[in-house]
DNA sequence: ATCTTTGCAAACTTTTTGCACCAAT
DNA sequence: ATTGGTGCAAAAAGTTTGCAAAGAT
């Protein structure tokens, strides 16, 4: 689903519009390395046309996101970032620097299976992050 | 440290002040079960004293917290919730019905092993909550 | 022609903060 | 007398929404 013309089909396909705003943002999305906050995405697109609007940008991303094309997902307080939906994968985000891990999305099959069995509930870990510190920030309070 | 005047007096040898405000939050979070948010708290104490103000309730969990007396967790969007510090354990909570069920708080033990060693990232996963779907919200789905 | 999308401003939710007043030690 | 706490109202931050105008099909 990695290719512009693709997406931009398959929202008309569900019966919604190609605008030049929605063209902007599913570009901003394929041209973005992972990790990208709706505001990121908004001062992509607005360098090229300020008209489009920040509320613009998240309704974009919500038609997305229902036609399975993109996820979104909770780093810590508040801030969220939005990713393709086609590479699953875990985020491991310090609470202290706020940098972002990624890992592979099976890294908690494991303990998932475990908690299916013994509380029949099913983990789905990727929607939020998974909180923690980096090496550098256990370093730096230890001293 | 389950105990109302052991909690104020630790309040007091800290430098702070016991006012009657702290001590109905105290008492409120005591006869609370588990997963209070602060307007519940702030619900709580104002049907004794209405005067007392939700920013206040606030800033005395931030106290109490910073005491070593309660932890908060990030249930999901937005809502946090606290409980006493002396028994800690993982929330797991349905993305669906926001039912929330406790776990052991090692239940991550091992995949937190793995993680130390593979990524050099210390997890700490009882700040946020961890997301999925209860048995329940499961079988609605598939039907 | 129709139905969707847009820009804007305003609402929203939860938590934090500046300030002048008040109260515990 | 100090220092810390309080009520209030207002500010945050991030996302959503109501509306009338503009646009895609």
């Amino acid at each position: 689903v990695a290719d512009e013309a693709a997406i931009l089909e398959r929202l008309r396909s569900a019966g919604g519009r190609v605008t030049g705003a929605r063209r902007a943002v599913v570009a901003a999305l394929l041209a973005a390395d992972d990790h990208v906050t709706a505001d990121d995405l908004a001062a992509t697109v607005q360098a090229a046309d300020p008209e489009i609007h920040l509320s613009t940008v998240y309704r974009t991303l919500d038609a997305l996101e229902r036609l399975g094309v993109v996820d979104h997902v909770h780093l810590g307080h508040g801030r969220a970032v939005y990713h393709l939906a086609d590479d699953p994968h875990q985020h491991l985000v310090c609470e202290e620097c706020g940098v972002v891990i990624e890992a592979p999305h099976d890294l908690f099959a494991e303990v998932a299976e475990r908690v299916q069995a013994t509380y029949r509930f099913r983990l789905r870990p990727h929607h939020f992050a998974v909180l923690g510190r980096c090496e550098d920030c256990v370093r730096r309070a230890a001293e």
